[in-house]
DNA sequence: ATACTGATTGAACAAACATTCAATAGAAAG
DNA sequence: CTTTCTATTGAATGTTTGTTCAATCAGTAT
């Protein structure tokens, strides 16, 4: 045991392990103070390191904030798609799985969803925003539409439209993270789910009874 | 006729007169490069007036904003409350009439989406913007789950809760509007307003028909 | 030890911006 | 016409903040 003492921490860390900081750090920021408000110093701050390192690490401020947000969609992402891809679920139950992803603790606390709208009230004029959740959020749509369209077909399902019921169903769950993040008391992420579910029992009675 | 030539424009201004070009500008801007690039000099150039009246017209930057929100969020309160308070229409009239309000042009144009995700955005740390339209918000919430309580108890649907069809109402208004905003191609005001019937003739068949 | 590489620091710089304010213009009142 | 009052202007100010960079430090290999 020479310079590996568990007491005292080394200074230096390989990137991707200060990048990692600097990403919590923002996204803690930005839910702190929104993005207009969080600047690199706070930032620095916050992961206790120096102003200096946000630029080293990150080609720019722009850049931080466009990987944070790319971290938050990669990491919702990666939810949903394992009960997806595995092999013993049903259609239903995968669609199943989807929703509670979209309500999973780690993905919608207060903090993140804070950071979440955060950028989508810039997206409209930020293009590397858009672009950066859009693709994974039209992925989601169309994997539900595929997951309704073949529980229709299997379930003899007349006049629903499997399309419809995506759209529906992301619009609830845009929908419900905003009312959660604006009104917690009334809206919590068990009521969340248990709507959705509801909309499902509602639009598929043979698949989602109880 | 003395002074009142309609060609040219007199260089002063009524206040309130003033104040509504300014809240105008704003929204322009704000739409335009988000809450954080609309700087007090592009507003006054947007309006066509001078820097200092902005701070002239309004306390400071910051009560220009609220009261732009404020804006938005009266003009939608107006639109709804109208048709409500009409003696001649059915419950099921009145809440049609709502589903409409929120999708309609005048409310719902992409300039004016951007600009309210841009104060959702901030809404979690900025406690002004929050009361501005949480209260108005609610007001609807409470409206509809009053109007679904009405249709409920009339048309003997069992197994149906009026709080809850008015909180996934409310999910859907809110989260169809943010799709409309990232995807207008896929998500137009005619197919979100189609979706919510859809979903209001699904809970509450016989009243909403075709 | 010595040299080398890459991480780290924070002071310095320049641009952007909200706010102030003294001066001006123009309408209304006398 | 003269006075008064209010709206209007834009230059000046002070603060904030992203970015740069020269110097320093700490591990690692030779």
């Amino acid at each position: 045991m020479v310079s590996t003492s568990p007491q005292k921490k080394p200074r230096t860390a390989a990137p991707e392990v200060r990048r990692k900081q600097l990403i919590d750090a923002t996204i803690t920021c930005i839910a702190r103070k929104g993005i207009s408000g969080t600047t690199l110093n706070a930032i620095a701050k916050e992961a206790g390191l120096s102003l200096g390192l946000a630029n080293f690490h990150f080609k720019s401020k722009d850049a931080l904030l466009s990987e944070t947000l790319r971290h938050l969609a990669t990491e919702h992402r990666d939810m949903w798609l394992r009960d997806v891809q595995r092999g013993d679920l049903s259609d239903a139950e995968k669609l199943r799985s989807i929703v509670s992803s979209q309500f999973h603790p780690r993905i919608c606390s207060r903090k993140k969803l804070s950071v979440w709208f955060a950028f989508f009230g810039e997206a409209s004029h930020r293009k590397a925003y858009r672009l950066n959740s859009s693709q994974i959020d039209m992925e989601r749509q169309d994997l539900c539409a595929e997951l309704c369209g073949s529980i229709i077909s299997k379930g003899e399902y007349v006049d629903t439209d499997a399309d419809q019921v995506a759209q529906t169903l992301e619009g609830l769950f845009d929908g419900l993270w905003l009312n959660m993040l604006m009104y917690p008391a009334k809206f919590t992420r068990d009521t969340a789910e248990r709507q959705v579910m509801d909309y499902l029992r509602l639009v598929f009675p043979k698949h989602f009874h109880d």
